[in-house]
RNA sequence: GGUGACGUGGCCGAGUGGUUAGGCAGAGGCCUGCAAAGCCUUGUACGGCGGUUCGAAUCCGCCCGUCACCUCCA
């Protein structure tokens, strides 16, 4: 095997490629930004965590040890509404308004959405975090950090609430580059009203509200946690105080990120992140997605079956279209893009099926992909390791299946198992070959209804080829295609699919 | 106004000084009762204007256009 690749990946601190390098020698400890978990997650939010994913995916690929944790935010914070309506109710809070009686209590709400989360985390092949702190959770730690920064000078209590003060702290801005006190004035940012705050930059550290639908006891009262607190807490109390690399969408660079640098170091005195990896936004059919458009998705609304109301989506193919663009340019969310990716996909597993056949075969030979498949194999990884080029590592992969699909005969038992190897590896780095649990029952939604139907008018549609009615079998070929049903025929026998309702 | 990206053929998307991206769609062929899949062959390109260079899609400058953040947001 070649020298492995270095990993590189675009640092927003550093506003370049760097090559990465842990702290820790061949362990790569990080952490990504999860999401407010107060409605379902759209397939924006799933992008974001798709870039955490791949990076925890090549480095393990480069025989590193991984530490991936991902936090589950499950505080309302305050919202633009306060601003109107400084008594008005945080997001969590509108949630559960406008829910009605769905749910007893913010509680409920919060776990029956991290739960929708996990399933289509699971869904799109994410691999599971080490670690899924809840911010809840951990309000203590949260209340220990605030502590901390007033002792240390960072920080100062009002009537209102517990801000960090930006003045202490002379780099605030570095990481987005909004260094201009002014600019920042200029806006009027503040969610939290208080005439008391020093600076308009401040942010709050913890709001004092004992009519909050969640609130906490603190040194300062009942209440609840400011926003970019909670992430600094948690990254640290799994992480240490200086870890690798910090993910999140584009959005959070600013004010989110930029805050929590100014936390983590005035808390440690010291860098505590090398590495921010923010993920760009995406479009969908060349527009903002947003629901005003019709053009806003969640994972479940693609890949559910469509008597539940679903498109019937392959989730593979989601994560494939999702992969089609790199993290860090803009990306069209077509459903063109999706259609094309489900093929890919099932060329995938039809490369899949042949080499699993010619395992079972095991025919004498020599292995005709030895010289093949491990090269193509080393060019993905390099793509990969190459700031996360999924374009190009897609491209190359592909590659390898059309190589294994034009085998024919010299698919023998030996270049059956190099072939076999490849597909594992490629499918540990990439994740879209095989879900990793029973994802794609519960997305296909098994119908034993329907299979009676489709199987008895395959079962007619047989009988009518056999004696040469061929004008009957393709009229019952044009009934499935109605249903939904996708027939295919090959030497060995008939099989059918459901198609995707795009 | 501030900050950061991006503009490649019908579409999606690689490529960053001279040599192939790849996929989809289109065209022709093989295979198949038909269809699908697969295989073979095939065309179209680098936003505009200058500059550097023997040579630029690739470097530099300007312009035009698109997007995002600066306000909850992945």
């Amino acid at each position: 095997m070649a020298d492995a690749p270095v990993f590189r990946l675009y640092n927003s601190m550093t506003r370049q490629v760097d090559a990465v390098e842990p702290l820790e020698d061949g362990h790569l400890r990080f952490y990504a930004c999860g999401p407010t978990v107060y409605t379902y997650a759209h397939i924006g939010n799933f992008r974001s965590f798709l870039t955490a994913d791949l990076i925890n995916r090549t480095a393990q690929a480069l025989g590193w040890e991984t530490t991936f944790v991902s936090n589950v935010t499950d505080v309302g914070h305050l919202t633009q509404d306060d601003l109107v309506d400084p008594e008005g109710a945080d997001k969590m809070a509108a949630a559960l308004e406008r829910e009605g009686q769905r749910f007893a209590n913010i509680y409920d709400l919060a776990r029956y959405y991290t739960g929708a989360l996990l399933d289509d985390w699971h869904a799109l092949n994410l691999q599971n975090p080490d670690v899924r702190p809840r911010a809840t959770e951990h309000i203590a730690h949260q209340i220990k950090a605030v502590e901390r920064l007033m002792e240390r000078g960072h920080a100062y209590e009002t009537d209102q609430g517990v801000y960090f003060s930006v003045e202490t702290f002379p780099e605030y801005g570095k990481l987005s580059g909004n260094e201009a006190a002014e600019q920042l004035q200029a806006t009027e940012r503040e969610t939290v009203q208080d005439p008391d705050k020093k600076d308009p930059r401040d942010f709050a550290l913890w709001k004092k509200d004992p009519d909050h639908l969640m609130q906490w006891h603190s040194p300062w009262g009942w209440g609840f946690p400011g926003w970019h607190i909670e992430c600094s807490a948690m990254s640290m109390a799994y992480l240490g105080e200086a870890f690798d690399l910090h993910t999140g969408g584009e959005d959070l660079a600013f004010p989110h990120h930029e805050c929590e640098v100014a936390q983590n170091e005035c808390l440690t005195g010291a860098t505590s992140v090398r590495y921010w990896v923010h993920t760009r936004f995406l479009q969908v059919e060349g527009e903002k997605m947003s629901k005003s458009s019709g053009n806003f998705f969640t994972v479940r609304d693609l890949i559910e079956p469509p008597e539940d109301g679903g498109r019937g989506v392959d989730p593979l193919a989601l994560r494939y279209t999702l992969m089609a663009g790199q993290y860090r340019k803009p990306f069209n969310f077509t459903k063109k893009t999706l259609s094309d990716s489900a093929r890919i996909i099932r060329r995938y597993q039809d490369a899949a099926e042949q080499v699993e056949e010619a395992l079972q075969a095991d025919e004498e030979g020599p292995d005709h992909a030895a010289d093949t498949l491990p090269d193509c194999y080393d060019a993905t990884l390099a793509a990969m390791c190459d700031d996360l080029n999924t374009p190009k590592a897609l491209a190359t992969a592909l590659e390898g299946v059309k190589f294994i699909q034009g085998l024919g005969r010299d698919l023998n038992g030996a270049t059956a198992r190099t072939a076999q190897q490849w597909l594992v590896d490629t499918n540990d780095l990439l994740g879209i070959i095989w879900h990793q649990g029973d994802a794609e029952a519960a997305a296909t939604g098994e119908n034993a209804d329907l299979a009676t139907k489709v199987n008895a008018l395959l079962d007619e549609r047989a009988a009518a080829r056999e004696s040469g009615d061929y004008d009957r079998a393709d009229a019952i070929r044009d009934e499935l295609d109605a249903m939904g049903i996708e027939v295919m025929d090959a030497p060995d026998g008939t099989t059918w699919k459901r198609k995707a309702v795009l």
